[in-house]
Formats: structure tokens, sequence, C-alpha cells
DNA sequence: TGCCAGGTATACTGATCTGTGTACATCTCC
DNA sequence: GGAGATGTACACAGATCAGTATACCTGGCA
């Protein structure tokens, strides 16, 4: 990717992720990023190929934090519930919930390339929960996968809300990793 | 609201839950209900405000769904996750989310009246589940209700993904209830 | 009979939207 | 020095957006 292309995709994450991908004109981001109109459609194309620029953008740097929080993980049941600890950072700076949903929200079309990735992202965590689930020794993996995954998207479904959510979300995570990876789990 | 007005929120909740907000122009929405864009215009003065008025509508109306659910229950612990159940029948016909958490998505404005109204349709189920939790002769209401919320909105929230997760989010309140309501709860 | 609210029909404004056309500048690499 | 890629500058098309103006119709009610 061309410099100018960064700087639009950079412009892009921003502006699409806090003002909505819809309400944001691609005018809007030439101007955000310095370059004209003409560069953006010569590198992109088209709105909706930008669109998925900066969805498959975002996805990559957030599994690379959660990748990160739990190869940081001092024992296999807390790698379990390290995408929460993850999580907890990065909603510190994204306070609009799960850009992926939101972008769902906006682009009904199920065709459009945002609903494959939005898919993607959710079975990777879901496949990484069920992962972290077995090697901790986990009988039901699946199931405790699923239930994680719930209450990690609740949790960021309710950050734009007054609600505080994560502790509780992450308070329950661990329980249930507690529980499943005892003896009578 | 004259006939011509309940014809325009019908028509309204359809469009704006199914296509997006700022998607959906005045002039459809007039076509969709049979009436002239003047009309409309008579009725609620803008689009915000039709949107207000949407999202009030619909709030209700599930209210009301929930508040059955919870009377049908037969006993104090199903009362707790009749929530739930009343999901199941909802998510049947509303497959694309929550409309007040997609509204916030598209809605960035925190003045703009959709934020007050997510909120407190929040918050009033956080309340139901805590005097539920009360009434089951939970120790801790508060912590249960908001670890409830979590997996609702979890599960309504991964509604528009291939990923059926509304029997694990069901299935772990109940689990949940189970254990508070239990002499060690 | 007359009034008036609710509604229709239609044209319009001014702004904004995505996307294109065209001509020119700059830079690197061969 | 020439070619091709990268980018600028700017005007433009065609559609759609929210919202308004004006004139007219119709049913109920006083």
């Amino acid at each position: 990717m061309t410099p100018a292309g960064r700087r639009i995709v950079a412009a892009a994450e921003e502006l699409f992720y806090n003002r909505g991908i819809t309400a944001v004109g691609v005018d809007l981001i030439a101007e955000h990023s310095g370059v004209t109109k003409r560069t953006l459609y010569n590198q992109f194309g088209s709105k909706d190929h930008l669109v998925a620029v900066y969805l498959r953008e975002r996805d990559q740097r957030w599994r690379a934090l959660v990748r990160a929080a739990v190869d940081a993980a001092g024992t296999p049941a807390e790698a379990v519930t390290a995408p929460f600890e993850a999580l907890r950072t990065w909603s510190e700076t994204n306070t609009r919930g799960c850009a992926f949903i939101n972008a769902l929200a906006e682009l009904p079309d199920p065709s459009h390339p945002a609903h494959r990735i939005a898919a993607d992202q959710k079975l990777w965590l879901l496949n990484l929960f069920e992962e972290l689930a077995t090697a901790v020794g986990c009988s039901q993996p699946a199931t405790l996968a699923t239930q994680l995954l719930v209450l990690h998207e609740g949790a960021v479904a309710t950050r734009p809300l007054p609600l505080d959510s994560l502790p509780a979300s992450a308070g329950l995570a661990r329980a249930l990793v507690r529980a499943a990876a005892s003896p009578r789990g």
C-alpha cells in the first residue's frame, strides 16, 4: 500500500468508526487524509472496497492485541480469559462498540464483504476460545467457548452505554473457566 | 396519532431496522406508507423526530413481550430467565440485532434522543433482572443482574452472525440463576 | 352553510452523495 | 533521457438527501 493509501485507511478508520460508515462521505475522508478524491479512487476503486479494507485492517490490529494478551498469560487458565484483558485495553480508546457489528447494522446487504469479515472475526475468536478451553483441560470446550464468546460480545455491545459491564463479564468468564478446569468441570 | 401517522411509523420501523436509519430516506418511508412527504413532515416535523418515535414504539412493543413472558413464568426462578424466552420469540422475526445498539452505531451524537432511549431500555432490563433476582432469593442480585444483561446483549448482538448463540446464553443464564438461588448462592 | 384539520399532488431549493474526466506534476527505475 | 507509477488540481455528472411552498381535496362537526 502506498503512503497515500495508508493515510486514507487511517482516516477512514477513525471516521467510519466514530461517525458511522454511511454518514461519512469520501470527500471527508480525502480531506482528513490530505489527499485528493482522485487518489482515493485510484487506490481503492469504490467506497465499498475502502470499507472492506478498513474492517480488515481493524481486524488485524485487534487480533494482534488478543494474541499478545494470550501469549503474555502466565497460566493456561489465565490464557482462556486473556481476550477479556485485551478487551479492557481495547475499549479504553474504542468506546463505540464493535466496529463489525456496527458495520452490519449499516450494511444490510449480505453480499457486502463486511458480512464475511465480521463473521470471520467472531468465528476466529470462538475457535481461539475453544483451543484455549481444550488446553486448560475442559471437558466441553465447545460449550465453554460459546459462552465466553457471548460474554465477550455482550461486554463490547454495551460499551457505548453508561453501564460498565466489562468487570461483570470478565469476572463471570473467570468463574466459568475455574469451574470448567476443576476436576468436576 | 392519526391513521396516516401510524402507517408512517410502521413503515419506518420496518425500513429503519432492516436497511439502516441513515440509508433510508424520508421519500422511501412516505412511499412505503402510501403517504405524501408533506403529511410525514406535518406529523413528525423532522426525520430525527421520526427516528425517536420509531425507537420508542419498538421499545414499548419489546417491553410488553418481556413483561408477558415474565408474568407467564411458573416459578420465580423461571421468571428470572423469562426475558431469554422472550428473546427467542423476538429474534425469530428480528434477525438484525438490537435496533437500539444499531441506532447508536449510526447516530454518534450523544444529544440525539436515540441515545437516551437506548440507555433507558438497557437500564430497564437491568432493573427488571435485579428485581427478579431479588425475588428468587439471590444474595447478590445486582451482580447477577449485570451478568444476565451481558448474556442477553451478547445473544442479541450476535444474532446477525451465523452462530446461534441464544441456546448457550439462555442455558448459562439458567445455570447462574440455579446457583444463585441455591442455599449456597 | 361554513369552517377546519387531515391529507393529496407536485414542484422546488440547496446541499451532499458517489464516481468520473482531463490535464499536469513528481518521482523512481531502467 | 524516457517510461510508468503516484499523486495533484479541479471541474463535472447524475442521483439522492432533508425539508419547504403552494394549491387543492374531503369528511366531520358546529
